[in-house]
DNA sequence: CGCGAGGGTTTACGGCGTAAACGACCGGGC
DNA sequence: GCCCGGTCGTTTACGCCGTAAACCCTCGCG
């Protein structure tokens, strides 16, 4: 753990006399098997945005299910406890970790709070923006997929009430009626949770195997009861995620549009 | 293998006195919060099906962080290692949940493995039944819907290489091409992943704030940010459900039936 | 009657989340 | 200069978790 900021000369007398910056965390290896990258460059003092930053670091790297509260300490140079005094526990570093994942949208130059290129604009840039998101946090996307909403309102993947805020506002302000809106944003949110969530596992899928670089491919299963997938195999691994998210993407909103011009609800 | 045709009368003389089957299982008092039913009715003799069986319920009363080997034991009057004879782990354990609740459409009598009927009215009565299991078990669904599949090929929520190559042949019967079939696989997951995975986290939302019948309502979050979620709450609350998957599985199937006419896969 | 094996229990270990007590350092009043 | 409360991180401790290993009954069968 470097701890040399030349303005803050010696952070403490230290008494122990082998702290040994890098600690292989006692036993168990665990240490071994989760790099964490540099030890930290500068000494950053612990705050909430960057204990959440960690974490999502972590994750995309380890695996949620590595995430432990040890361990997210570890990567950030300090004991499991200091975080408690930002965070009240791990469910709700999980729910910030999710937050913070969806904030990046806020930071997307592509993605706007308001349609100002009309609602079909905005609606796309947003899936997009979303979507950029789920590749690029594939183990985090899970988890804003499954954790349970805070209100009935908010539906996962956009759980942000400024999000539903503009894209209510988006629609109504485009002649949506208040119930066609609502059924949008259902319609939407189902999209895009449908989608993204199988890009993801099917991405998990192609990576975690993780072994076994044998010659000899793919005795896992067998297969010879099930001879169309035998034959479509081909096909059925191929991963069309980007064109196919285009077009259902266009057929919802073309669905929408009728919606809108009609002004009915889809379901009646 | 059951074994206790009435030629085994006894259980076993149980030198300790008192194991009493409600065990309030030491300290926590989390056993008062998990009743786990009678205490078993007639001591079957454990086997895997009957494990996840357990499983599955305890699930769905407790929800899935409620389960650890310890408790699904206990819920079978049996100490956590027992499990092992039959279960080589935790994870594999959930990976026979999944299985397992998957497998009910088999006894579905709504649903057919062949297309007797048509494409269309097949998968009808698959979307259906998937979402009878996703409703009966909403607490496994997640579950159902994130578990990294075993192959490329396998795209949840149907999670079977039996229900796969049923589709897939059901399609390519009814004169899908090849990319068409796995195309419309593709797009038929993604929309009952997505609509089922919205419906069960709308249906947990509703439930699990699970206290506070107070009568100032809702004073979790400030609102007055956000004026439109305000004034369309109660459209944003209520439950349509039913109406939108009708709605939005038909739309799917009219846009394959275009797919299968016009000999084309829908990307292109 | 003995004995091997199947099926459940006991014991044990390391890791987890986290409550509580405990320093070490710091800036500000006297 | 000195003490002193506050901030921030560490130590210690507890109960629960998954699970490896050893153990022990009881039974069916020779």
């Amino acid at each position: 753990m470097v701890r040399n900021e030349d303005t803050v000369p010696m952070r403490r007398p230290d008494p122990d006399p082998a702290p040994d910056p890098d600690s292989p965390e006692g036993r168990g290896g665990a240490a071994a098997v989760l790099p964490a990258g540099p030890p930290v460059t500068g000494r950053t003092p612990l705050d909430r945005r960057r204990i959440l930053g960690a974490a999502i670091e972590f994750i995309d790297r380890n695996g949620l299910s590595a995430l432990t509260m040890r361990r997210l300490g570890a990567s950030l140079g300090v004991e499991a406890m200091a975080l408690y005094r930002y965070v009240p526990g791990r469910e709700q570093l999980l729910d910030g970790v999710v937050e913070t994942v969806i904030d990046e949208l806020y930071g997307d130059p592509d993605v706007h709070m308001r349609a100002a290129g009309g609602w079909q604009d905005f609606l796309q840039r947003l899936a997009h923006g979303v979507r950029r998101i789920a590749l690029a946090h594939p183990e985090v996307f899970p988890l804003v997929a499954t954790r349970p909403p805070a209100a009935p309102w908010v539906r996962p993947p956009l759980r942000s009430l400024r999000w539903v805020e503009s894209l209510l506002t988006a629609l109504i302000d485009s002649g949506f009626s208040a119930d066609a809106a609502v059924a949008a944003y259902r319609a939407y949110s189902s999209f895009l949770l449908g989608h993204l969530l199988l890009e993801v596992s099917q991405k998990g899928v192609q990576i975690s195997p993780e072994d076994a670089p044998e010659g000899v491919p793919d005795t896992g299963t067998d297969l010879s009861q099930y001879p169309l997938v035998v034959e479509l195999e081909e096909l059925l691994s191929r991963d069309e995620s980007a064109a196919e998210f285009e077009e259902a993407l266009e057929n919802l909103l073309g669905r929408l549009e009728g919606v809108r011009r009609e002004g009915r609800v889809p379901g009646e």
